[in-house]
DNA sequence: AATGTTATGTTATAATATAACATAATATGA
DNA sequence: TCATATTATGTTATATTATAACATAACATT
């Protein structure tokens, strides 16, 4: 399980960033709250947390059982309302085609993002694109649509996962 | 509840077809599932008539609802599996961020789709974007991703709903 | 009719998410 | 500091969406 080299540098959701990474993650989140004068709750902390370091996109029944593992009471609305104020932050998006939740790539800014969720992995790149963006708004406004939130989840296969990739250091075994 | 002209000449999602409409899209159907051999059953052929009737996009239980109303025996297999083979045949679609199901606007061709959602009214319209599609594309083979599916939805207010619209035949009232 | 295949019926349950109300923690102002 | 208001969390129950597993029925082919 190595990582790979990313353009995100280090605020990806890509791949599983390192403790160092994670924790500049959550700096970054309580920072965003603080000037927001929103609760960055122990609670929240930890979601968020356990959403940056997992590989990919996480369900939210599957939090609830690492909560749960804190020794921490936890039942259903504890963690759907800690995604919802993470999500109402822009800290994490949810991928609708798998009801799954992952940290926010660029928390910084409001943004339209797509990902590349692959279907054999799971593991989900979120990209940034002008391009799907202006041109969805540019089809929208055709049919006088006012856009509020655009939605792109691409389902596929990663790099990793594509039929015929071998891993450079395993010469095609495993 | 004027009927509005839409660009796709009878078999869209956009407006509730007339039934003349909705008889068309079945025979369509019909003829695409005897050329592929696939078996457009009475059961199938209803719930493919209700999504095709429907203003907006329909849930799976308010489906089942009117198949129970029928007088006909309707668990919630009984729609999950005709919407399985309608979706397998590309005859609807399925969209993510609501967990509803509307006709497909050109069941004879293949294709990638963008719906604009109205979060106010529901209505859904089904859109072809060669420009959206192909910004995916791209930006995906940038990643050494490969594509096999892209969901593009698009939450927003149509034209009817947007704030300031006025009816042209209700002057402003109601 | 006998047989295999596909579709549907039926029961149960899984997976995802929210409502409603109680308690606890935090913030604010007197 | 205390009283109060506000926000967050705990708790119980339930709603909503979807599937597993197995039985029966319909259909297709011989």
């Amino acid at each position: 399980m190595s990582v790979h080299q990313c353009p995100h540098a280090g605020k990806t959701s890509c791949m599983r960033p390192t403790s160092l990474q994670v924790e500049s993650l959550i700096n970054q989140a309580e920072q965003l709250c603080e000037q927001r004068q929103q609760r960055f709750t122990a609670l929240r902390r930890r979601v968020l947390t356990l959403i940056c370091q997992a590989e990919s996109p996480m369900g939210a029944y599957q939090l609830l059982e690492f909560l749960q593992g804190d020794g921490r009471s936890a039942a259903p609305p504890t963690i759907y309302r800690a995604l919802d104020f993470l999500m109402a932050q822009g800290l994490i998006h949810r991928l609708a085609s798998n009801n799954t939740y992952l940290a926010c790539a660029h928390p910084q800014q409001d943004h339209e993002a797509v990902f590349l969720v692959c279907q054999h992995c799971g593991q989900t790149q979120e990209i940034h694109t002008d391009g799907i963006t202006h041109s969805v708004q540019e089809k929208a406004s055709r049919y006088k649509f006012k856009v509020l939130h655009t939605s792109v989840e691409v389902a596929g296969l990663c790099a990793k996962c594509s039929p015929g990739f071998n891993p450079p250091s395993a010469g095609g075994l495993a």
